[in-house]
DNA sequence: CTAGCTGCAAAGCGTTTGCACGATG
DNA sequence: CATCGTGCAAACGCTTTGCAGCTAG
């Protein structure tokens, strides 16, 4: 079977069905290379499958989210983005000044969570950060 | 004079006028523990003035904002939160199971701006971070 | 067969914008 | 007195919800 299978079962596992929506929601995540709104995710949908509704991408998203499978991450521009949560953990850093959006190893941020585990007993979500400044490029800019 | 002068003398510095809604979000968010939304100056600022309008709170907001005055935040509950951009920074972690809010030292996150900037040159906003998890509690409780 | 999922439409929410009036410097 | 800020109302974009019909297990 196709490398979802696993995914179906953990649905179906959790008293979830699985529909041909669901399946390509899931799909257009599990293979995407980056983070997708919910719009990216209903437009590639519908490329395929014109009948889907964006309710329907967004119920999704929850049940997803819920199960951990995905992570949902806010940017700053208003829409949530929401990416696969695969085996290696990375970060996002965002250039507020050309929008620019870099990947960082999750080792930038392995000690904020064990000080934070240490100290306080808190478990952070530290699945998927947006860091959000200024790029080389644009701090070289605005200091002309 | 108040304790806000040097703040007005920065807005007209910068060619903006001084206005009492103005004065009073200013004041609001001087005086405030914490973070606040847009609606919750947009309250406390009309129980002393019943007539300002919320989009004149927006709009002052996003002057403190470019003036680097205030923070703003995404809790991820949709709306913003803002913060007066005090001497010590701070940050929070946010519980998403009992939605307390806990802030913790900037010296969590230096190790991060620090690596960043050296490895890309990359100037990291981190004056005001949000991390969401479970804490000590609700990891017990879910445990169980 | 029955719980759960879907599409549709409409509403909800925080936020932004156009406009004419009013206040500030 | 020129410029900038305001209140009002309406629009915006993303997200959520109520509902009746459909579908997966």
């Amino acid at each position: 079977m196709s490398c979802e299978s696993e995914t179906v079962t953990a649905l179906r596992g959790s008293g979830h069905k699985m529909t041909p929506q669901r399946m390509m929601i899931l799909t257009s995540l599990r293979h995407a290379s980056g983070h997708l709104t919910a719009s990216d995710i209903y437009e590639r949908v519908k490329a395929a499958y014109p009948y889907v509704d964006i309710s329907t991408v967004y119920r999704t998203l929850t049940v997803l989210k819920d199960m951990r499978l995905i992570s949902e991450t806010h940017m700053g521009s208003g829409d949530a983005a929401f990416e696969w949560v695969g085996a290696e953990r990375h970060h996002h850093v965002i250039c507020k000044g050309c929008n620019t959006v870099q990947e960082i190893d999750h080792r930038y941020l392995e000690k904020l969570g064990e000080g934070l585990s240490r100290d306080l007993g808190f478990r952070a979500d530290i699945d998927h950060f947006a860091i959000f400044g200024l790029c080389a490029e644009c701090q070289r800019q605005s200091a002309n």
